[in-house]
DNA sequence: TATATTACTGACTCAGGAGTCAGTAATATA
DNA sequence: TATATTACTGACTCCTGAGTCAGTAATATA
């Protein structure tokens, strides 16, 4: 697939003001934070949580690694801080933008999964999707947490479009988890996918990737238990 | 989802012989590769490749971590042999049983997703799926190996499924490769899942999830292309 | 039983990374 | 300019895990 912005191409030291001399020694106690969750959110994807090494985040917020530990407590401190600066953000973001949102619930399903497009996929905070899902069973807490914070809240958002969909009779009555499972499972590995290289979905853009998953979708949700779908005698 | 075989659940020292006091130092050359790539398999799956320790594997497997490397160069020679003996025999083996299958492309389509989750995706080899999905990048010769061995084999038994389907008119004319990778998506993230507990997919059954899969599958496959499926004016 | 062979062991080295802290230098204040 | 404050540094400790190897003991052979 031919990845957009190419993750790990984002920059070092963020906002050097004209005059200065890029090697000085300099004191910016605000900015610090947001520089250090910028490079540790990219280097997080790039690399995933445990080989990330937080001397390389410092060096790519122009710090060193003691400067890190004034701001943030621990390698999982810093995680749930980059955590909450972009996928909770985003999450409150798309809650607030689809609550009043009018149209059918195909369209609104079209809104989430180009929504999430836009707002994470494309962006370097899918490397934290790519993370959690790859690396949750080694981080019990740092998973915990995120599905606290991220997960359920996602969940419900789908789980609301999908019922609506089915009590207005536009999509038939599948079970909901599930898919909600099966929706967001090209999302995931769309994420993953940016993220660990020429594994799957390198053969299109992500534009027509959704674009499919979208299409069978609403076509498999209007004729999902109209017709027995499973052929006659198949048995693995 | 209720995960069926609890995936780390597996015996460690293989097979002592009834007389063999549990304790005692043996010597067997024949058995040790067998038990310890199948330790190896069952920590891969519920680590990853780098969380893996050696001297875990080699406990699992009754011997000490010299022994391992008796047999192993590396831990990379180490996983190309679970690789080997697990998904590049299974593999072989559908393509053989695949390849004078005479029902419809529905049919095979089903054959191969519920086929891949007998053979590979409820066995520990599922582990090894993750694994690549998950630390390809952080590996890239393993990825490399991986690719050449597996992936496009899978794939191409994925693509003659389609082609026949859209060939006969059964399916419409989607993108052949698009819908491969979305497709699998669901099957990855069903192994991702197994082995990083409770992301998504923790609501189901594999089985419900497959047959929900599979059901808008084909159903889109029938009616893709049919009708604008994309809502009128809907734009992220 | 004595000797040779070799499968196996576990203590070792070495490298890499998380977290610490005494010291340094950039700024604020007098 | 002198002094106080504090943001920042980098060399340090401590630990973990891959890979090594001199030694040990189980088997084969005499």
């Amino acid at each position: 697939m031919n990845h957009p912005p190419a993750p790990g191409a984002s920059n070092a030291a963020v906002s050097n003001t004209v005059a200065d001399k890029p090697t000085a020694r300099r004191r910016r106690k605000e900015a610090r934070p947001s520089e250090l969750t910028a490079a540790a959110l990219a280097l997080f994807g790039e690399k995933g949580f445990a080989a990330t090494r937080l001397d390389d985040v410092a060096a790519r917020a122009g710090v060193s690694k003691g400067t890190l530990y004034l701001y943030f407590d621990s390698k999982e401190a810093l995680f749930r801080a980059v955590v909450e600066e972009g996928m909770v953000a985003a999450l409150a973001a798309a809650e607030q933008r689809l609550s009043g949102f009018q149209g059918s619930a195909s369209e609104l399903l079209h809104q989430l999964l180009f929504g999430w497009w836009e707002q994470i996929g494309r962006t370097p905070m899918a490397g934290v999707t790519k993370l959690i899902a790859c690396e949750s069973r080694n981080f019990p807490e740092v998973a915990q947490y995120y599905h606290e914070r991220v997960i359920k809240r996602g969940r419900a958002l789908l789980r609301t479009t999908l019922e609506r969909g089915v009590a207005s009779g536009e999509f038939d009555a599948v079970d909901i988890e599930t898919a909600i499972d099966v929706i967001m499972a090209p999302l995931l590995m769309l994420a993953i996918s940016r993220f660990s290289l020429s594994f799957c979905c390198q053969e299109t853009t992500p534009d027509a990737y959704l674009r499919t998953h979208f299409e069978l979708l609403v076509h498999g949700l209007r004729g999902a238990g109209r017709a027995p779908a499973s052929p006659a005698g198949a048995a693995a």
